[in-house]
DNA sequence: TTGCGTGCAAAGGTTTTGCATGGCA
DNA sequence: TGCCATGCAAAACCTTTGCACGCAA
């Protein structure tokens, strides 16, 4: 955060909210978890906060599931290297967000590159399918 | 579509609009194609017949960008063929799908289920991205 | 003091829902 | 005839914006 920018209570009160969350969160559930503290956050707020840290660099915005808003992500210092090769599969039938990083999406992210001349976008493929949760309770191997 | 369902005028209407759009379209855009016919198709409808359309796997349905709400692609039939496992890349400059049927696919498939525990569905799954072409006019390699 | 940040409320837009009516099988 | 589909309107929902006040530098 580098320009103008103040450094306020709520913008740090965010800020240590979402750094201790390792998956995805909403607008929302940062607004549900200051809405019954003493200081409550206005939703107004906790937006403009989110779009200083995505321009910054510090928060990734993702658009997974419109039923739910927007998805956001907290990136902060533990870089992914630098890539962001960072794919999702979510889970048709609970909704689960599972995060995959590993190097055979790379591989095949590279593969399709040079074979099939298709640059992949990360951000928007999602893998849709059932976890193993899921798979056993519909009895599916 | 599991026929307990019936085969409307506004259905088949809607149907036949969004198999001429190459591109992605939106409930908006349904909507104000027949806006200004003599039989309007009340947005209500709209929702209810893509919900269906998606059900049947006709159609898929995504965030491009969730500022101007979801957007919706026509699939058609080609993804019913339950045997090949058929993936596609989707051009998010200019709509393109190209097929995808290749070994490095179903590897990373079965590498994702034994790894990561996760069954992927190819049918709802796209890669989205940037195709040759589009990266050749916005000089990306 | 300057000017960004905050909170409230209201607006904007998209999607869903309730209910009575219309239409397919 | 029995259901499902439709249309209208209103509600629900997420996000943005206007404005006055508060607070950091």
């Amino acid at each position: 955060m580098t320009r103008g920018a103040y450094s306020t209570k709520q913008s740090n009160r965010i800020l240590s909210y979402i750094e201790t969350l390792n998956g995805h969160f909403t607008a929302s559930d940062i607004y549900e978890h200051f809405k019954n503290t003493d200081t409550p956050v206005g939703s107004a707020t906790i937006y403009r906060q989110l779009e200083k840290f995505i321009q910054s660099g510090l928060v990734n915005r993702y658009v997974i599931d419109e039923s739910t808003g927007c998805c956001y992500e907290f990136i902060g210092d533990h870089a992914h290297s630098h890539g962001t090769e960072c794919y999702h599969c979510k889970c048709e039938s609970c909704g689960k967000l599972i995060h995959l990083d590993c190097d055979e999406i790379s591989h095949l992210n590279s593969h399709i590159l040079s074979e099939h001349n298709f640059l992949i976008n990360p951000h928007k493929t999602v893998f849709y399918g059932l976890c193993a949760d899921c798979r056993a309770k519909a009895g599916i191997r």
